[in-house]
Order: structure tokens, then sequence, then C-alpha cells
DNA sequence: GTGGTCTAGACCACG
DNA sequence: GTGGTCTAGACCACT
């Protein structure tokens, strides 16, 4: 169900959240929807249910997941929000970049091949 | 000559580094130019030497400059070329980011609007 | 009757107890009225029984229900005295909360405002 | 410099945030004075520098704070922002509070005693 | 020395 | 059984 990289220099309980904040922007998983428990994922992945814990504290934090004591953690309703919002952060991202790439010389023409623009007349997306 | 951002979250040894590749890279330090010795430029920002002969070598790993026993660090000469590394770094981020924000919705007009192309041609989208 | 949200980060168990609370607080339930049975209960929101009888047990602790071995639990006669009650929690958390927000800067006129108190004196601040 | 009450039902690391949150917006801290080291606190307080570890990690997230790995925790520049954001949930509880309390039978001038609010003719704060 | 991450194992409240 | 908190001790990167 999720992939961890352990030689990834990022922390395993970073790597969790993601995992699971794709599978519910995708729709994998959909709202209500029971994520494993603590513990069982612990076992699953051979990890300690302490980084397991954080990582899923972290997800009930910024709202993709609510838990209920004695109960589990389950996936949050909204999830287009959650797509508007990892959006922002990709416009920032590639807008920043795209600024420093057009300082270093590059073109407009090389910016849309890099982004694989369909840059025909009308074009719209096949 | 160069500016350390103490609240950002990057070590400092990162920040110096990119500082004087940013700095060759826009050639406005030209190549076999000196850098400043470690101790000087230790003592111009209060840093700690250590941190600064970490970037230094951090720098000489990347092949940014070259050093000379006894003499100093010097910009090394392929400006251009590490030009081109950075630019196929950015062209690397920008295609990876540039999928995923298509996989979530978002269409070419977005992506051209957040890279602030000039639109020359009239092509929009059905 | 009784609405239970499990997305809430409260335990059942003590919205139940909330819940029983206000109907007697504002004698939708009146004094003498028998409460469902546990079991009753349960079935009915689809919650295990112990759930049920620890928020019966809180319920009687707190004086709200009493109950009789073999026949039930009932809604205690002290209708009004819950509101007082209820109001003396209210009364100690306003003034402390009040407290703190003038503390901060916060004006009698704001105070007034986030009350909604119905200004009938023509009292302003200078 | 904090007070822990450990027969408080809220967690210690919460206590913590609360406490230096505290001095932060009553400018007791003032921009970037240094925190005691998480280790240092540990041993003051009696406390795992664990849990020390988890309530600094908080007020970073929420921007009190901000650290740089081997030199320390520092209270952040933005004390006046911090102080809107606390009239805000302070607002947030009051209003609601103040129409529970109407509904139980509160009246205005109850509600303004308990607030201590000057309610002469054109009165302001003395 | 500093903060940050992780493991191991315990206890609690809740269902 | 569940999630949530805490302790104890370790390792890492950074200064």
């Amino acid at each position: 169900m999720l992939h961890i990289d352990y030689r990834d220099s990022r922390p395993i309980y970073e790597q969790i959240v993601d995992g699971f904040t794709r599978l519910a922007i995708s729709a994998v998983l959909t709202p209500d929807t029971q994520l494993p428990s603590v513990r069982q994922l612990a076992i699953e992945l051979s990890i300690n249910p302490n980084t397991i814990q954080r990582a899923y504290t972290e997800l009930e934090k910024r709202g993709v997941t609510y838990s209920i004591k004695g109960r589990g953690s389950f996936i949050s309703a909204d999830c287009d929000t959650l797509r508007q919002t990892r959006l922002a952060e990709l416009q920032a991202d590639i807008t920043s970049l795209a600024h420093e790439a057009r300082q270093l010389g590059a073109t407009d023409t090389m910016l849309l091949h890099w982004m694989q623009v369909q840059h025909t007349k009308e074009g719209g997306q096949p």
C-alpha cells in the first residue's frame, strides 16, 4: 500500500504522510476509509509504532485524516480541497523555478518543451 | 558580498555554497577570482571557521572552485558549465512538477500563466 | 433523540452525557422521565453497551439522573439547578476569557460586539 | 520560567507550548531571544528531552519560534500577529459561550457584569 | 554543544 | 482492540 525508501534522506514519518496524502488526493482512498491501525502498519512496514503515530498525528493536523480514540484513523472528506492546496504549492514552486531558469538564459520555447505543453496553434489537450 | 539568513532552515554552509555558486554562475565572480580566505570570511560573517571550511570544501568538490595550497581558493573556469548543470537540474524539477500538476487537473493555460510565458500564439483551450 | 458525531474528537460517552444534560436543562426531558435502557440505546445508536453504561453512570454521578435497580434511569427533579450549575460554569469561563482578551488589548466595545449585546445605552468609547 | 502542572489533564508538551506562546505574546520574551536548549530545559523541569523536543517542534510549526540546527531555538519576530491570532480564538470562544448562556436565561446585564464591563453612560476605560 | 529523527517499551483513556 | 502520551536511550547532521 505504501512505499518507504530507507535510503531517502527525508524522514520516514514524512514519507508516510506524503504517501497517504497522495492516496487521498488521487481518490484511491475515499473519505471515511479506515487507515491501517498504528500497530498493524508498524508491523507491516517493520517500523516503530511511534514513528507511525507521529505520521498519523501529522496527517490529522493537516486535515487529511481524522481519528477517533479506540476506533481508528479515517480519511477526511475534503479531498478536492487537498487537490487545491497541492496545486497552490506546485504553482509557487514552478513559478520560482521558471523565473530562475529564465535568468539563466532559458527561453520560452525551452520551458514549454520541458513542461511538454502542446503548443500547436489552437491546440487543446488530446 | 554574501547574504546569510540565520532564520533559514537550510544549514549555513549550504547557504554559503549556494551564494558563491550563484555569483559564479551569474559571472559576478569571474574565473580565477580569489575567494576571501576562510578566516577572513569567518570574521566578516561572524561564523565559525569550520563552517566556512566545510562550504569551501563542498564548493571545490562540486567543481565551482579550485584551491592551491598556501594560496587560497579561486573560481573555476567552467562558468558556462555551471549554468548548464543548473539548467539541467531545473529542467528535471520543472518537468516533474508540471507532470504532477497536470495529473491534478492543471491545464496548459494554467501552466503557461504560472510560468508567465508570453503568449505569442493565440492558442486557447476549448 | 440524540445526535452522535463520530468525527467529533470528544469521546462518545461524553457526547451522550452532554446530550441528555442539554435535554434535561432545556426541559425537553422533564423530571422522572425514563431514559431508554442501556441495551436499547446501544442498539439504537449502534454503540457498545459499555459506552452507554459509562455515560449513564456519569450522568448519575453528576446528579442529572437517578437510577432504580431493576427499573431503569430517570431524569432528576432538579432541572433548574442544572441550569444554575451550567450558568456558573459559563460565568467562570466568560470572565476568564474576557480578562485575557482585555489584557491583549481588546476594548469594551469589541467585547460587547462579540457577545452581540444590544446597546440600549449610547455609551461609546473615547 | 515555566510552570508545569503534572495534575493537569493536558499533556505536558502542550503546557510548554502554551507557556512559551504566552511569554512571546506578552513580550516577556522578545524576538530572537534564545530559548533554553532541549536538554537543559529537560533537566530543569525533570522531563524527558523527547517531550521538550515535541513542544519545540510544535512551537516552530505554529510560527512562535524558529530553530537553527546546532545553534538553538529562538522567538520569532511576529509577536503582534500572535496577539491577533489569540484574540480571534478568544472571540470565537466568548461568542459561543455567550450564546449558550443567553439560551439558558442569562440577561445582557448579567453578561456585562461577568465581563466586568464599565457600563456607565459614556464610560471609557479608566 | 545544538536540534531532529528513530527505536523500544510502557501506561492511559476509549470502545 | 484503538489512538495518545511519556520515558529512556541512541544516532545523525550541523556549529
